[in-house]
RNA sequence: GGCCCCUUCGUCUAGUCUGGUCUAGGACACCUGGUUUUCAUCCAGGCAACACGGGUUCGAAUCCCGUAGGGGUCACCA
């Protein structure tokens, strides 16, 4: 193997075999901080050695979510897409692993065993010990290591295990460190003895803590969506969603499979929202990729300040592999909400509508289409009140629909309180309403101020209040002369009418 | 169960290596008050932690031992 212009090589492995989640992300995030704070490489590979649970569509999957974070890999060729990823099965079959397994079985390290080939431990090779960048020094007396497979059988085409072939690929590709989830920990010593064994310098190792999931007990991982699908389905007799096999969804109640493919089909045919935990669930509900990232790098990781909020770029200038914590974190989707909020308010309204107008492209193109040249205005009414992408949508909703229903305890407090004061405010600024001419947010605004005082208010409340209940049904909305320009005239004044007829007594 | 790892406010954590400046700091959440046409924002204040038990020491969140609790791992999965 040529000599590598780097100094630090690090890089990505995963799977493909289903979502990049968000543990996944806090690896990459810091392996390319690593790789940048020492102008090193940043690789992504994957290892597909299990060939019945990989796919192509994960492995695009993954690349298409590690773009939106922002983290091409520096050896990602655009014009080869995906296919230009190195990959375990194609190495395979050009026979690399296979050759070092020859060699080490002529070096009598290895040995057949049935159609498998072990790879020799214990007393044939005494204690390993290897020093972590984040544990420490882990030491492992020979009597706890087993000999262990390197290649699998015939059922399995004679692929290398993921033992080897870690090894042989961090070691062909020049990876002097390696991050990892700490569940790896334990594998370690396997990979130490691995690489002594064939003669090549150690990669430095640095597993990371795991992210446990709110509330609850174990890693945050897909489960948690099946789980709460489970739950929810058992709880209220949901059958079967469209879609699904029967003798799948069976086996999915009886905890048989956690395929969140049925998860989803359930969450779907029942309104129910089933909690973040891949990147493409965290983008879907609205979070920025800078704020995610921001949330994530602190979950295991901090500069030692009383530092919070800093980008990825000066993840790049600042990382460090010592001051990555050892004991597991929660995730706390609530701080989660406040870094997403933060970085919203500090972006300038001309830089939020274009990325709101982006995710209601993807997640709402009817809302967005509905919207029209209100656009602007809707995302100035929410640009401050979201915590997400997605809440306008939420939040907003009665732009998009009148209301169903009024809120009783807001009905009570704004319009029929004091013998129906705000009804009458409502009929007296129908009136008014009705001749605002042009209808837009500083003409309103004029005459809802007229409005007030001469019906007697002590202040915009007076006038503000009844409209929104009328409007939306509840007490709260944007500014009231925002929410009466996202609305229109036409549509204003019928749900006045409609809140007069159905509270006339 | 064997082996490995971990343990500061509810949560993320600073402080631990180089004991005293820690009556333990920050952030999120929560509570209170203020600003505001509602909500949100913003401002001010508040609640809240060194897992437990022994040592060592003039002095321990910091060092040592033990206990408890949590996590991981024991595959022809990665």
């Amino acid at each position: 193997m040529p000599e590598s212009p780097f100094q630090v090589v690090t890089r990505f492995a995963p799977s493909p075999t289903g979502e990049l989640h968000i543990g996944h992300a806090r690896t990459v995030l810091y392996a390319w901080a690593f790789a940048r704070r020492h102008d090193g490489m940043f690789q992504l590979r994957f290892e597909d050695t299990d060939l019945a649970r990989s796919s192509d569509a994960s492995a695009q999957g993954m690349l298409d979510d590690l773009d939106w974070l922002g983290f091409l890999p520096d050896n990602y060729e655009p014009s080869r897409g995906v296919g230009g990823i190195p990959r375990q099965s194609e190495r395979h079959q050009q026979g690399r692993y296979n050759e070092v397994i020859q060699q080490l079985l002529d070096a009598g390290e290895a040995y057949e065993d049935d159609d498998t080939v072990r790879f020799k431990m214990g007393d044939h090779r005494g204690d390993v010990t290897f020093t972590d960048a984040v544990y420490g020094t882990i030491e492992t007396p020979a009597a706890d290591l087993e000999d262990f497979i390197i290649r699998k059988g015939q059922a399995g085409g004679f692929m290398p295990t993921f033992h080897l072939a870690v090894v042989v690929d961090d070691h062909d590709f020049g990876c002097t460190h390696v991050l990892r989830g700490q569940g790896h920990l334990s594998n370690t010593p396997k990979h130490a003895a691995l690489c002594d064994a064939l003669g090549w310098p150690r990669p430095v190792w640095a597993h990371l803590p795991d992210i446990l999931t709110p509330g609850g007990k174990g890693k945050m991982g897909k489960r948690d969506k099946s789980k709460l699908a489970r739950q929810h389905a058992s709880d209220q007799g949901w059958g079967c969603p469209d879609g699904i096999a029967p003798a799948r969804f069976a086996a999915f109640m009886a905890k048989e499979n956690h395929d969140t493919d049925i998860a989803a089909a359930l969450a779907q045919a029942n309104g129910l929202a089933l909690p973040e935990i891949d990147v493409a669930d965290f983008r879907r509900s609205g979070y920025l990729p800078a704020a995610l990232l921001n949330y994530i790098a602190l979950l295991g990781w901090n500069p030692g300040q009383d530092l919070e909020h800093f980008s990825v770029d000066y993840l790049a200038e600042h990382f460090s592999l010592d001051r990555i914590n050892k004991a597991n974190g929660t995730f706390d989707r609530a701080k989660l909400a406040s870094f997403n909020q933060d970085a919203i308010l500090r972006m300038s309204l001309d830089d939020f509508e274009p990325v709101l107008r982006a995710h209601f492209q993807q997640f709402h193109p009817g809302k967005l289409e509905q919207l029209g040249e209100h656009f602007r205005l809707f995302s100035d009414a929410y640009w401050e009140r979201s915590k997400t992408l997605d809440d306008p949508a939420t939040l907003g909703a009665f732009v998009f629909s009148a209301p169903t229903e009024y809120n009783a305890k807001a009905v009570k407090k704004n319009l029929t309180k004091n013998e129906n004061q705000g009804l009458r405010v409502l009929a007296a600024l129908r009136e008014k309403l009705e001749a605002v001419n042009p209808w837009d947010v500083s003409t309103l605004r004029e005459t809802l101020e007229q409005a007030w005082q001469d019906l007697g208010g002590p202040h915009m409340g007076h006038v503000a209040q009844p409209l929104r209940v009328a409007l939306t049904g509840t007490a709260v909305s944007p500014e009231i002369d925002a929410t009466l320009a996202l609305l229109g005239r036409d549509e204003t004044l019928s749900r006045i009418d409609r809140c007069l007829a159905e509270f006339a007594s």
